[in-house]
DNA sequence: GGCGGAATTCCATTGAATGGCATGCGATCG
DNA sequence: CGATCGCATGCCATTCAATGGAATTCCGCC
């Protein structure tokens, strides 16, 4: 096909004497299948890692350059990648715009968010959305404003289930199975550092079940007061956690909390209405406060 | 390794006479790469169709069952798919945090919201920003209060690029070759199927770039008001529109310009500062209004 | 209860994927 | 300013991961 290739003749088969039969073409000893190595690029990437070179791809998936080469070239043809202004590998809109439809990501969020907003106009602060997935809370959607106190976690991003707001409430409605498992851990808490035990752990979350909300109280980064409840779905087994983070003295855990409950028990119907009927509502079994 | 297998053996190689040799096992005539079927697989998703069966899997994307049912299990084991209480796969949450590092869509929206929210304080409608993707726009964010007026595109979603506030923006500072490609083409307005001259379309795109915003005024989902103004990154060029939405006579353009050409140069600062220093701003050459 | 469609398993076949090597290029160094 | 290094990319013989037709199981429905 082009011109300048008949150089590669040169370097013909010749198959020296003693050289390492089969050198050449070998594939992976446990070959890893293509897919997986493919959301290996895809993974090499992270919060501050958000650009890559080749290069780097190569090293941080532990994969050939050449193969590299190949799968990232895939990867930008299709619009999973792209390369930014000086070449370097970023994350890609397509990847995005195929990611917009999780229904547990931006699914969740376009029907939280006005509810979001009525939060934020409120406290203007931070207002939190996460869900679990594995061991951790992933921070699903943040508002904040300009002049809000600093913040731990970015959209995108992961959560501790044990010392946050968002991360109790999940922990506290998760499977008791799971429950147990993260309670046999030594946990400690995670800016400070300072150990919290098993049964402390226990007690909060039988507390947060009964009063339908978790409130925190930080003094690491900034001393701040975070105020959380569930968030249900459908079947009323909880989805996600719906939280505002404050600063210290901003407001009082008493004014908060009903209002957390209210905005995150509308959206729960909300959600309820989208997969089934709005929760016919035989007579409200039960009422706090 | 497991037990159960033995009944696996009955139905052994027998090979019997006549039958068509290499029938089984054979790969597609012209071999689509895995990673390409993979992300067909992904891409079978939509707005409309968010959650889907193996077998519709396999019809959308036109892959045998088989392949189908392999490829969809390594993206579920993944995290690139999940599936929902009935079974069905849905886009998972994993593949949504990959994506939240996108520089183009969360990385803009991260540094955008606040300003966003100032706009969504002072309208109470919708705010939207968006990126030019190809021949669409690419709705990355929006803001909408409980009452706001019908709205037209989701995030995630795609725009056209010559019937929306947003889009108008982006396609007036857009390079001239792609301008003309898409000037070159018989545009209809959307919504309403009127036609749209290419002169018209020409006048609106350099009235865009002298007053420094776009002002549409639609009438076909609910008579409706956007002014759209573009935001710059690092080296000046545009890499974004910001946009109110609000009903017809709910207020003035000449009101809403203003506030929208100075949140979007405020946002524009904060880009730049984040890749490269502030714009030195040698003298302010151009000032309008 | 048997029929139809979906999900899943099985497995012989083979071409897509692999990675070592070679080349070109630009930056940093001595 | 030539040498050196690292990165991006091209090339291609080798081979095993991927493939899809057939068979089986499962489930819902008439």
């Amino acid at each position: 096909m082009f011109s300048g290739r008949a150089v590669g003749h040169t370097a013909r088969v010749t198959n020296h004497a003693g050289t390492s039969r089969a050198a050449r073409g070998r594939r992976p000893p446990q070959g890893e299948p293509v897919i997986d190595r493919a959301f290996a690029l895809l993974t090499a990437f992270s919060e501050d890692r958000r650009s890559l070179t080749l290069a780097e791809l190569s090293r941080v998936t532990d994969t050939p350059p050449s193969t590299t080469l190949r799968l990232a070239r895939r990867l930008v043809h299709w619009g999973a990648l792209e390369r930014d202004a000086d070449g370097r590998y970023v994350v890609g809109l397509r990847l995005w715009e195929v990611a917009s439809l999780a229904p547990r990501a931006h699914g969740l969020r376009r029907v939280a968010l006005p509810y979001m907003e009525d939060l934020y106009e409120a406290t203007h602060q931070h207002v939190l959305l996460a869900v679990r997935d594995g061991a951790d809370a992933l921070l699903v959607e943040r508002l904040s404003a300009h002049a809000a106190i600093d913040v731990l976690y970015r959209v995108g991003g992961r959560l501790p289930l044990h010392s946050t707001g968002v991360g109790l409430v999940l922990l506290a409605h998760a499977e008791p199975d799971f429950q147990d498992e993260i309670l046999g851990q030594a946990l400690t808490h995670e800016p400070e550092g300072v150990p919290l035990s098993s049964a402390a752990l226990r007690r909060s979350l039988a507390e947060i079940r009964s009063t339908g909300v978790a409130v925190v109280n930080r003094a690491e980064p900034v001393p701040l007061l975070a105020v959380a409840a569930p968030v249900r779905g459908a079947d009323a087994e909880v989805v996600a956690a719906l939280s505002v983070v404050v600063p210290a003295g901003h407001a009082e855990p008493r004014v908060l909390a009903p209002a957390l409950r209210a905005t995150a028990r509308a959206l729960s119907r909300s959600l309820g209405a989208v997969t089934g009927p709005p929760t016919p509502a035989p007579g409200s079994l039960r009422r706090r406060q």
